[in-house]
DNA sequence: TTAGAATACGAATAATCATTCGCGTTCGGT
DNA sequence: ACCGAACGCGAATGATTATTCGTATTCTAA
């Protein structure tokens, strides 16, 4: 049974003096350590509040409750790896198979950086899939992906494509996941990310044609 | 700060008279299907108890936490896969392709069919990765995996192969976890079962010796 | 300078949970 | 039939948590 309503996400009051965009910086920040030291079971409103100095009741002020702190902090990270993607992905002054290679670099090493905080957050929040927010994030990346795999497999069809890019992007979502739970050197990481594009430019490479 | 000592998961007791081992095993079917229905927070032990119509304290004889109860669920779930890898991708009578893609698709549809218990049972359970359980899991698959790849890329070296092994045993898993996560239907999970496996077969089939 | 808006506080509230333990019941062997 | 062990019970305990709200403090604009 899904919820019918979901929960308030929105900041519940808008920052206008100084003090208390500060204050918002900090409970953000503090979010952050909490997730990545402590781990998603011991993040605790009280927990941040503490971390940044503040007491609970101004976390209150500004968001409606845990969860909306999560939620931020998801919408931050996509942020960062839509980024990525449009600079990385979508440089057409390089070869396909290089740039590829380079996003999946880039993508996994980002995740094995921030490893605890990304599993804490995975850990932490529900599955946002549904949320417009997540769509319009992947909505964002689909259209450089896209035009990735039509410069990548100009043979394939459209279905094709379209069908191709969302394996790149779950590919390189959820290898990088799970290649992060490992916690590997830089150098393990690389490989991972140079074998992954390689899967995927295998992949394309196969297409032709048809349906 | 990791824990220094890993909690207790090992049975309190044993049952030794059959209504006992009913009771436990009651007691797994309940908390198979509180978590399935109702999701990881909602995973309590008196929920369990009660779904399963018994008293939290005869749980409590059997089980020394609530944690024990979802590790012994994972550990059920990682026989199951390891069953399917021996049987499916260890099938040497059939071309290393076919048997590829038979095995991503029974790996597939099985996580999709289960997608509520092992999602729940992801969010629910700690990172078993370094559990010497989860080793032995991974070990046992170990050998038919590398057999497959060996009849897969006879002419790849065997460090080639042991690190193809490791990424087409961490690409399924990845993916599948993903995929069930979209909830689709059978036909689309045959997809990108199909897809994931083209993927591996692309990636095998580059492999040259040399390191 | 000052009123009132914005901000900050943190003890109190209400709820939920994991786990325990003392007591009554049932079983299996003799 | 009988006894000790195994089993089953569930109210009580102790701890943790998210969230609220009445009050105190600080800022800003006039």
């Amino acid at each position: 049974m899904p919820r019918s309503k979901r929960p308030a996400l929105a900041p519940r009051k808008q920052p206008v003096q100084a003090r208390s965009s500060e204050l918002v910086a900090s409970l953000l920040e503090a979010a952050v350590r909490v997730l990545s030291r402590e781990g998603a079971a011991r993040f605790t409103t009280i927990r941040v509040a503490e971390t940044a100095g503040v007491s609970v009741g101004s976390l209150y002020q500004y968001f409606p409750n845990k969860q909306a702190i999560l939620f931020r902090l998801q919408q931050d990270e996509w942020e960062k790896t839509g980024a990525a993607i449009d600079t990385l992905l979508g440089d057409t002054s390089r070869a396909p198979a290089e740039r590829l290679r380079a996003t999946m670099r880039a993508f996994f090493q980002s995740e094995c950086d921030e490893a605890p905080l990304r599993l804490a957050l995975d850990a932490a929040t529900p599955n946002y899939h549904d949320a417009p927010e997540s769509k319009a994030h992947r909505r964002r990346s689909r259209s450089v992906v896209r035009a990735f795999v039509a410069a990548a497999a100009p043979r394939a069809s459209p279905s094709q494509r379209r069908f191709a890019a969302d394996l790149l992007f779950m590919t390189m979502t959820a290898i990088g996941k799970q290649v992060s739970e490992r916690r590997p050197t830089e150098a393990e990481a690389r490989r991972w990310a140079d074998a992954t594009a390689a899967m995927v430019t295998g992949y394309l490479a196969q297409l032709s044609p048809g349906d």
